[in-house]
DNA sequence: TCGCAAATAGAAATGATTTCTATTTATACC
DNA sequence: GGTATAAATAGAAATCATTTCTATTTGCGA
């Protein structure tokens, strides 16, 4: 927490009850979290949270690099934390517990020659979405 | 043509003027398009279209495999032509024209590999989506 | 401690997508 | 070509995730 704080400041976020508690659930279930799931688990602790401002402060921890957007089939808002900001890397999202892990290797370079040799294209970006079992759950 | 109208045979799916309407927008222009690009595109041709018409059918085309949806960062939906159905592959956009492109080359086995020695667990989809200039725009 | 910009709650709006139902249409069969 | 039937469609309405708005509260620098 004590970093994810220093983070804050370092982006002239004020530090508040509920950017920690988001943060904190983050924390504590390492899971791949909708705004409506950060809700419903805060909801006990801070029974006056709003819904928008859950969707508030997930833009803003995204934002300042601790969350990270995934995009899932079902094309809803899911953000977990990511360890490795500001570095290029991917996430792995287990199916069953919805789990998120940092994939630190990339072998996207080969595939970016490729397509600039083959298509005569520029390539500018990748996203790469990773899912399956994890070790607890396969 | 001639061959979609067989896959749509083929899927227990008639041959309606609409459908046909819309793959021919993604013949003729080869986009990425929204649901609302094609609505709008063919409401001069089809005046009576309904939009709730082109959503199914671009979900039918979808199962069908004639087109794919791509998962874009403002999380709505857009379909484009897939020209290698039923074969692992992945697909570039163009940022500027909207176009999209097969890229038929994949080293994803790697990473796979990487996953599942380093976290112990057992990948089993990966999607990727790669944005660029395309050789017209760049 | 005080003042103020930032943050928040709650209500309301937005807008993409889906559902529902009555009507129309493609096509299998004669 | 005509007919029966299930599939397809239009149009209205519902759904629901997300965003916007405004009055109130709060963190924090001075
Ligand atoms: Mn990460
Ligand atoms: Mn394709
Ligand atoms: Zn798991
Ligand atoms: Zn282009």
């Amino acid at each position: 927490m004590r970093a994810y704080v220093r983070v804050l400041k370092q982006n002239r976020l004020k530090i508040t009850p509920r950017r920690k508690a988001v943060i904190g659930i983050f924390m504590k279930c390492g899971l791949n979290l909708s705004p409506y799931d950060v809700y419903a688990k805060l909801k006990k602790k801070l029974p006056k949270l709003g819904l928008p401002t859950v969707y508030r402060i997930l833009a803003e921890l995204k934002d300042s690099g601790i969350l990270v957007q995934s995009l899932s089939d079902d094309r809803l808002l899911r953000y977990a934390l990511c360890t490795l900001p500001h570095q290029h890397h991917h996430h792995f999202t287990c199916r069953k517990c919805n789990r998120m892990e940092e994939v630190d290797f990339c072998t996207f370079k080969a595939v970016s020659r490729f397509i600039e040799n083959r298509l005569n294209a520029k390539v500018e970006t990748h996203q790469l979405q990773i899912g399956g079992l994890c070790s607890k759950c396969k």
